[in-house]
DNA sequence: ACCCTTGTTCGACAACTATCGAACGACGCC
DNA sequence: GGCGTCGTTCGATAGTTGTCGAACAAGGGT
């Protein structure tokens, strides 16, 4: 089964801010360009395991990720050089923690 | 009935981002982004009156835009410099067309 | 071979959202 | 005052989405 990780010009960009627009995927994404490439059990905000992978498949669906496979486990990574190039800023602009005041 | 214009650093970035996560409000921001304030009735994008005022209500709400009342119309305008002080780059990477390539 | 860990998939369910027509309200104009 | 325009609000409906538990599949270790 392919990993559905589609060509990311080919994603309207509607579906890549749907995908950015929830909380959870969000501190994902947030993990994912602090910390680098990591297992999909290393997100654990909250949600069971099903959502966990429900929210991973969007994410690489809009294009946001890429998995791959390692013994039991899979790696999860941002597409960070795609996405800064096709909307440069986007990422900048919604990973930055905001202060609070 | 105050219109409902939310300080933007009290809005979080989900509320931004799935505003503009949309296809119809997506075409509203770009043609207040190209054409400055206009009144509500400028917006045909092929939905009815009562959908558009569904979302100029949801650009409103999410801090994305401003409408003052003006006779019978109202017009709108963009809170560009604001968002471009919160989130810079994400206008700009979100406004500009895509390459059908 | 067995089991444990890691993820995905499958319903199911609740909540939200986009859409519409119709009713309503506010304003300007004749 | 009366009418037409512009826009909002209401109620309804169909579709989408976030969430879960349970069942399943694939690997690794012992």
């Amino acid at each position: 089964m392919e990993p559905h990780e589609p060509d990311l010009t080919a994603v309207p960009v509607t579906n890549v801010l749907a995908a950015l627009a929830d909380d959870v995927r969000l501190q994902i994404v947030r993990a994912l360009a602090e910390g680098g490439e990591s297992a999909c059990g290393s997100f654990d905000f909250g949600v069971s395991k099903a959502t966990r992978s429900h929210h991973l498949r969007v994410l690489r669906e809009a294009g946001l990720t890429r998995t791959r496979a390692a013994g039991t486990s899979r790696l999860v990574r941002l597409r960070r050089d795609e996405l800064d190039k096709l909307y440069p800023g986007l990422l900048d602009a919604v990973l930055t923690q905001r202060p609070p005041a």
